[in-house]
DNA sequence: GCCAACGTTGGC
DNA sequence: GCCAACGTTGGC
């Protein structure tokens, strides 16, 4: 079981989306770090669900429920997508910047790599994250 | 809307 | 295989 964050842009994908549709191709990334973690993805392992741009905040967790395979609106054949299904909305969005004030939470990618739209969360930053999001400071 | 960071492409 | 030019992403 493992844990991640993916990132969408709220004016292309939302979590309202996700909420309403529950279950979608998680499509479209054209990165090669990042579809190599789509690729290390297993089923039931839980994501972070995060908007980037406009809000730049952690809403919510979707579940991983297929993993990697052919992502079809890719012209090249060469990126993967896989499947994710709504879990649960977050009690409190958890923002970028609350993130980055936080020094346990300095060493992720969200942090330190902001294009990266596909990255592992290690447990300890999971837990964190997610009391960050029950009781916000 | 701007710009920094960074990934990709293509000429050599 | 190097690197300049260019395109894209995402924070601000």
């Amino acid at each position: 079981m493992a844990y991640w964050l993916v990132k969408s842009e709220p004016e292309t994908w939302s979590w309202h989306d996700q909420t309403t549709q529950k279950v979608t191709h998680w499509d479209g990334v054209r990165n090669y770090q990042a579809a190599n973690n789509l690729k290390a993805m297993n089923v039931n392992d839980l994501c972070f669900f995060y908007h980037s741009c406009s809000e730049r905040q952690i809403v919510g967790i979707v579940k991983v429920i297929k993993t990697a395979h052919p992502d079809p609106s890719d012209p090249t054949g060469r990126f993967v997508m896989v499947d994710v299904e709504w879990h649960k909305n977050l009690k409190n969005p958890v923002p970028l910047s609350i993130v980055k004030t936080h020094p346990a939470l300095s060493h992720l990618a969200l942090v330190k790599q902001s294009r990266l739209s596909v990255m592992p969360i290690d447990q300890a930053s999971w837990e964190l994250i997610n009391e960050l999001s029950e009781n916000p400071l």
